[in-house]
RNA sequence: GGGAGCAUAGCUCAGUUGGUUUAGAGCAUCUGCCUUACAAGCAGAGGGUCCGCGGUUCGAACCCGUGUGCUCCCA
């Protein structure tokens, strides 16, 4: 068969992903094997995977396939959550330019349409997961609006309402007027901005109407804000009470300019003395500080801004105005009317909405809150205690322990439709009942309240997307639905968690908690974190940037393969990784490296020449070599991918594969143009190469599933070959093999700089004390530098390119005329090098104590290294002195 | 404001309880090669005050302190 110039991708990955699937590789059922558990971050139905998804769902696909050829059971559930507020934006949007307002649908038809939405754009991330080759159980597909997901979802609400842990209350929460919903406070992204303090002028006056001053000369007190178009909620301006500047307001009151509102001073130490003028306008219903201070102060709540952000008909001026627009009038009025005394630069934080990017505003609202501090205790023993470990290191302990340890209680009420509808139930008085179904609910009001047949209505508010991701490891094997089936048996606990550390807190911690409830056990064993994906400037990858490359282009590119290789070798464990197209370009041109590597070995199958093959191979170093080093690689492959450190694994399997393989092995067995190859010789390079595939297979399959079928005619894939973790490495013979590579590249940067071009031969004499070092490689050796005559010798050959590793010395006859200069001048470095060298050493050894503190094996080593230095300068100075 | 982390070659990073050499790898760079698997390649080479300062130690990239710069998390 002729192969082509370069290994093509494309047709490459869709034939074997589909092999693959045929076979039913990736499908898992419970069977006596023990199990490799992996459930998929769930992405968004809204999107398109990302590069932080690419890395995500790489690094999963590694560690599953390593697992699925090491004898485990590999089950990895792929799926995609609901994202409420992402998901119901994107459909209002797309029913609006179908001239369709969603406040003209019931709730039934929205999400009739919302469905049909989500069929048409979530097949997307499935399909690029598909493409990156991942073996995700596909029959096992879990969507967190499934059927069951829903009801686990509600049956989880009912079960920690009735046990305490949910309850209904009026809070001030993180409101995001752009979606008209509640949000979590980890949904609330604080950016740095540079606001303005303005300085208002309130009028006083005493309790009988008279005006005061707060200070001489001062017509009122003056207050400093960054919110002007608050000030019609001000229920009252708090003062420090040690604060002399206004000890004497006591019992006066503040007019409110524009709306004329009169509001008492309050006394309260929580307002700092220095900050701004001391005084402070309370505004209990726009801030969450001045609403502690009015439930405190028991002030009135003046609720001034609609759900929209617009300002409503309690703040009396500019209503149905967004409060943004309102706020450049007022300040203008104000002006106007000199209540602004000045205006200030002001650096603070200001929260913005994760999904809609709107400012957040802090509103009292009524919403649902699951109280967290009982389900954090054992979620952060599981940490503490080692049961969960966290990778890399402890790196994200801290934090997650910080969190935990702090939490709030957790608003999960959404005023939305897209998501599981809240299982409370009211009658028209407002009385409620939290139930399953209708019916349920009139049951109990009937044994509650003793009301039959009351009018019910249920909750119009969903609940959070992160209320049912919780319980992801749970259900997707029915744990919630159907406790204890043998499933959830069986896959309960997941092996290793993969995912961003910044859904820390959103979704891991509370998947543990979720886990310690309702399985009372962890969730997963280990949790990877991997770091975020930044572009070449160091800048995180994102839409609005425009600085993420789309997934799919790349692997039409590059190929799927190259993708994988090129996210994973720039990608230490934990760290953000810069992501630069120049790594894919690296993993394309490995794969043509195998690929060409293949075609060499095609080339022999023509002309082996058949011999005993234990006979032929028994005295062959390079086939010994190899073996003994392959083995060693493949020991070291593990313990690192047994640590997360895959990147690493990856560079050391893609050394071996390159440099020891391609570069050193095949160059040494390689025979002459039109000779004949030993069948001994070619049987076990095929041999070492499957090895080599094998052993790559985790990061790039398909090149590898290919080439594993090119090398010969065989039924097994090595999707699914078990590993073998046998022999130990001969250090003899590979400490032959890295003399051999020494002298081999000493020689030949010799004959570079002797301008000796590659098939000028040369006579190469060896003098060494030990020959046996070299028998067995010297025939190697020979014709790797291209020596038509090799003798071993004890004396100084004249006129010779004079080449020295360690202590031993190489001269290069050569009928070429000879410039020694340049090899001069690389042994004079080297000479001064040593000496150096050696000069710490006897420094270190002639230190008394040195020698009576440091291990004996220390100093031995150092003794040794004296003498090593002493016969290389021994051996430079030789040479030098015969190069006159 | 509180906390965590990082700083090693031009770039991205290794460097295991302090001693295997005066610090390694990949990429990039330079030199020479169209050598019949591969120019998306081959054979070589150069490149570092281990962020600054101070300390502990016989010995520090590594431990301690301090300064500087960057990143992230939390309020």
């Amino acid at each position: 068969m002729e192969l082509t110039k370069n290994f093509e991708p494309a047709a490459v990955e869709a034939k074997w992903y589909k092999h693959w699937l045929d076979k039913g590789y990736f499908n898992s059922q419970p069977d006596s094997r023990p199990a490799f558990t992996v459930v998929i971050p769930p992405p968004n139905v809204t999107g398109v995977l990302h590069m932080g998804h690419t890395l995500n769902e790489t690094v999963q696909d590694v560690l599953v396939r390593k697992a699925r050829m090491s004898g485990f059971n590999t089950c990895w559930v792929p799926g995609s959550d609901h994202a409420s507020i992402a998901t119901e934006a994107k459909v209002v949007a797309m029913l609006k330019e179908k001239g369709i307002d969603k406040n003209s649908l019931t709730r039934e038809e929205f999400l009739k349409y919302a469905f049909e939405w989500k069929d048409k754009y979530g097949g997307i991330i499935y399909n690029q997961i598909e493409r990156l080759g991942c073996s995700v159980d596909w029959n096992r597909t879990t969507f967190t609006m499934d059927d069951h997901y829903y009801k686990a979802v509600i049956k989880v609400f009912i079960d920690l309402y009735q046990k305490g842990l949910i309850y209904r209350g009026a809070r001030m929460i993180n409101w995001d007027s752009s979606a008209k919903t509640a949000l979590s406070d980890e949904e609330v992204e604080y950016k740095d901005i540079t606001g303005k303090l303005y300085y208002l002028c309130y009028r006083l006056e005493d309790a009988n109407g008279n005006t005061l001053n707060a200070a001489p000369g001062v017509d009122g007190i003056i207050i400093a804000t960054q919110r002007p178009e608050t000030i019609m909620g001000d229920t009252a301006v708090c003062v420090n009470p040690n604060d002399e500047r206004y000890k004497h307001l006591q019992g006066a009151f503040a007019i409110v300019p524009l709306i004329n509102r009169r509001i008492p001073i309050i006394f309260d130490d929580y307002v700092d003395t220095a900050f701004g003028t001391g005084a402070l306008k309370v505004t209990p219903a726009h801030d969450i500080n001045d609403y502690n201070l009015g439930l405190k102060h028991h002030l009135e709540i003046v609720d001034t801004i609609n759900a929209d952000g617009t300002m409503s008909p309690a703040a009396q001026i500019y209503i149905g105005e967004d409060r943004f627009t309102a706020r450049k009038k007022i300040i203008k009025e104000l002006q106007e009317k000199g209540f602004l005394i000045k205006e200030e630069e002001y650096t603070t934080r200001l929260g913005y909405s994760q999904r809609t990017g709107v400012v957040v505003e802090p509103r009292i609202s009524t919403q649902w809150f699951v109280k967290m501090k009982e389900l954090a205790t054992p979620a952060l023993k599981a940490v503490v205690d080692g049961d969960i470990k966290i990778h890399p290191g402890d790196k994200f302990l801290a934090t997650y322990k910080y969190w935990l340890e702090n939490v709030k209680d957790w608003c999960i009420s959404r005023q939305l439709w897209w998501g599981q509808q809240i299982p409370a139930w009211y009658d028209e008085n407002g009385k409620m009942v939290v139930a399953e179904t209708l019916q349920e609910a009139k049951e109990i009001f009937k044994t509650k309240y003793a009301i039959a047949d009351a009018e019910l209505t249920q909750d119009a508010d969903v609940l959070d997307t992160w209320f049912s991701s919780w319980l992801w490891p749970i259900e997707v094997f029915k744990g919630i639905t159907q406790p204890g089936n043998n499933e959830i048996k069986y896959y309960y606990p997941g092996s290793v968690l993969v995912t961003g550390q910044d859904i820390i807190f959103f979704w891991v911690a509370r998947m543990v908690m979720a886990g310690m409830e309702y399985e009372k056990q962890i969730p997963f064993k280990d949790v990877y974190f991997t770091g975020m994906v930044r572009d070449k400037l160091g800048r995180k990858m994102s839409k609005s940037l425009g600085n993420s490359p789309d997934l799919l282009e790349l692997i039409d590119k590059y190929g799927a393969d190259a993708v994988r290789f090129g996210i994973l070798v720039s990608s230490p464990a934990g760290n953000d990784l810069m992501f630069d197209e120049n790594s894919l370009e690296q993993g394309r041109n490995f794969n043509n490296k195998m690929w060409n590597a293949l075609k060499l070995i095609k080339m022999w199958e023509g002309r082996l020449q058949a011999n005993d093959a234990e006979q032929t191979t028994a005295g062959n170093f390079a086939i010994e070599w190899f073996g003994n080093r392959l083995n060693k690689v493949k020991a070291e492959v593990d313990e690192l991918m047994k640590q997360f450190r895959l990147s690493e694994a990856l560079k050391t399997i893609y050394s071996l594969i390159w440099d020891d393989f391609c570069s050193w092995y095949l160059e040494w067995i390689k025979p002459g143009i039109d000779e004949p190859v030993d069948a001994g010789v070619y049987k076990k390079t095929i041999q070492y190469f499957e090895e080599l595939m094998q052993l790559l297979h985790p990061y790039m399959p398909f090149v590898t599933e290919e080439i594993y079928h090119l090398l010969n005619e065989k039924t097994g894939d090595v999707c699914v070959k078990q590993f073998e973790w046998v022999n130990t490495a001969n250090e003899t013979v590979l400490a032959h093999g890295e003399l051999l590579k020494k002298v081999i590249t000493a020689i030949r940067d010799a004959r570079n700089k002797n301008q000796l071009k590659p098939k000028e031969t040369i006579k190469l004499f060896i003098e060494t004390a030990s020959t046996e070092n070299y028998h067995p490689i010297v025939s190697i050796l020979n014709k790797q530098v291209n020596a038509d005559e090799l003798v071993f010798t004890n004396e100084v050959v004249n006129n010779t390119i004079i080449v020295t590793v360690e202590k031993d010395k190489f001269y290069l006859k050569t009928d070429k005329k000879l410039d020694t200069s340049l090899l001069k001048s690389d042994l004079l470095k080297d000479l001064e090098h040593q000496k150096g060298f050696l000069l710490s050493v006897e420094k270190k050894l002639n230190n008394e104590k040195f020698v009576s503190n440091a291990k004996p094996e220390v100093i031995a080593l150092e003794r040794k290294k004296k003498a090593d230095a002493e016969a290389r300068i021994k051996t430079i100075e030789e040479s030098l002195s015969t190069m006159r």
